[in-house]
RNA sequence: GGCCCCAUCGUCUAACGGUUAGGACGCCAGGUUCUCAUCCUGGCAAUCGGAGUUCGAUUCUCCGUGGGGUCACCA
């Protein structure tokens, strides 16, 4: 067996689906674990959907992922000569004809066949044209296009190594084209020639493909190709079942990372659909998928993308990462800047306040809003609901007193910690009497982080002065 | 509609033909003597239906039903 080479080929018309995620992480952690290679192609042959600079675009998010192709990226637009050669090929040895129908005449004969409840088929008008008369065409510059022969009764089989064995009557099958007029190839005939000359041994994508498989034999088989082997994915579902789709929530990779999706997360959940280890275990940083992935584990069935699972993950290697204080955690933090939209120092210390309260580093900002400007509240909120007026007003007076002797320079968690649980016992008062009230002056808020690291993260003067404010509401 | 594919808790999934059908997310309840989150404990919840093969089917075969994909000079 040759060495391995797996391929992502995306066509340059948007983002980075959530789908065409799946499909290249698959392709990547094969090629990887085999110590193999993967590449990355772009399948730019459709001048009319192309939008420019999407191929950039693509190659870019991927990398961010960590995805990245071993060689150089090739265009297939640049490419058209392969393609011509081995259409050429295919007339020469009548596996392909020319067709100069227009594609009104198509239009005309596929509205014909809907009416009589046929299947829509080319009708093989220009398959018996005369080289006589195809020349003459030519010459006189008729536009054409160049369709594959399909074999007239003949049962075609493929072998896929997820579903097995799948076989289609030819009759089934249309004679496809594999030349547009404007001389750039159809996907099917570009995939298998570049497929063919980038010697792609595995080549892994949407089961949405799995219709056309038979097409891309008969075509290996003309052009006396080897087969690569074909591995199609089960397709990523919307909570309906229908294919992942917009219109049912965010599918391209970018709105995910731009919402505070973090990376580990993204590939680890992905890998998670349509693959199982085979055990329980479901933490997988991308070296280990390269270890454990296999293609044999691969499911069939559909697999609904959950975006409670997908929050679950994120917010799982948040906190993983925050109980670490390594590079990693470093970028987090330059993550959490933007989103915040403070410095360093801040950030810091507000992941590490709401690192555990989060699905998404989005979700920072407004979480902790209360921290840089201190909302309205009611007095009736400093009063715990079981306490009342007279001891909360003492709770907050002894507080403002004993921290107000902290010096600026002790101002942490533990000496604040200390210093109110020294006073409450001292005058027997309960938590509810002294520190939910400092929540609340804090915060202005019924739920939060708890009134030490809120108290420490405000510094003594904007914390007194908090407190002071809580008070002068009691009065 | 033709062709192709698929089918275990709501979701992601595990189970050499023999298990009280397991795990995870979510949900519900309780605990950690200030709230929330974290954390811990517990609970609810599934083999699409019918035949057949077998001593025994989630597992193998067939039929049905359901769902999906695909039928372009798009990929």
């Amino acid at each position: 067996m040759h060495k391995v080479r797996t391929r992502f080929a995306p066509s340059p018309t948007g983002y980075l689906h959530i789908g065409g995620l799946r499909t290249a992480l698959f392709s990547y952690l094969w090629a990887k674990k085999n110590q193999g290679e993967f590449l990355i192609r772009i399948e730019d042959t459709d001048q009319e959907r192309l939008v420019p600079g999407a191929d950039k675009q693509l190659i870019e998010t991927l990398n961010q992922l960590g995805i990245k192709s071993n060689e150089e990226i090739k265009h297939q637009s640049n490419r058209l000569k392969l393609y011509q050669k081995a259409t050429d090929k295919l007339i020469d040895h009548h596996f392909a004809y020319r067709c100069f129908c227009s594609p009104e005449r198509l239009d005309q004969v596929r509205q014909e066949q809907q009416k009589n409840k046929q299947v829509p088929k080319y009708d093989r008008h220009c398959l018996d044209l005369s080289p006589e008369e195809t020349d003459q065409k030519i010459k006189a510059g008729e536009k054409f296009v160049v369709r594959f022969k399909i074999p007239t009764n003949e049962i075609i089989t493929a072998e896929d190594k997820v579903y097995g064995k799948i076989s289609v009557h030819s009759k089934n099958l249309d004679d496809f084209v594999i030349l547009k007029s404007n001389k750039f190839p159809t996907y099917h005939l570009a995939s298998v020639v570049d497929d063919h000359d980038m010697r792609i041994t595995h080549v892994i994508r949407g089961e949405e493909w799995m219709p056309s498989l038979p097409k891309h034999i008969l075509l290996y088989n003309a052009l006396d190709y080897a087969q690569p082997i074909f591995v199609h994915l089960p397709l990523l579902l919307n909570p309906d079942k229908s294919k992942l789709s917009k219109r049912q929530g965010d599918v391209a990779v970018e709105d995910y990372l731009n919402k505070g999706y973090i990376i580990e997360a993204l590939i680890n959940y992905v890998a998670l659909l349509g693959w199982n280890p085979g055990n329980d275990k479901e933490f997988f940083l991308v070296d280990d998928l390269i270890k454990e992935f296999s293609l044999d584990k691969i499911n069939k069935a559909g697999a609904v993308f959950d975006i409670k699972k997908l929050n679950w993950f994120n917010a799982e290697y948040i906190k993983k990462i925050i109980q670490q204080s390594d590079k990693r955690f470093n970028q987090l933090v330059d993550s959490a800047e933007k989103f915040l939209g403070k410095n360093a120092h801040q950030a810091k210390k507000v992941l590490l306040l709401f690192g555990s309260r989060i699905d998404s580093l989005s979700q920072l900002a407004q979480n902790s809003e209360f921290l840089f400007k201190l909302p309205d509240y009611p007095k009736e909120m400093l009063v715990f609901k079981k306490s009342d007026l007279t001891k909360t007003t003492e709770g907050l007076n002894l507080a403002l007193g004993v921290l107000g002797k902290i010096h600026h320079s002790e101002w942490s968690q533990d000496k604040i910690n200390t210093t109110i649980e020294d006073i409450m016992s001292k005058r027997k008062l309960n938590p509810g009497d002294i520190f939910w009230p400092l929540r609340v002056a804090c915060s202005g808020l019924e739920k939060s982080p708890s009134p030490i690291e809120l108290l420490e993260f405000l510094g003594k003067d904007e914390a007194l002065l908090r407190i002071k404010q809580a008070i002068n509401k009691l009065k």
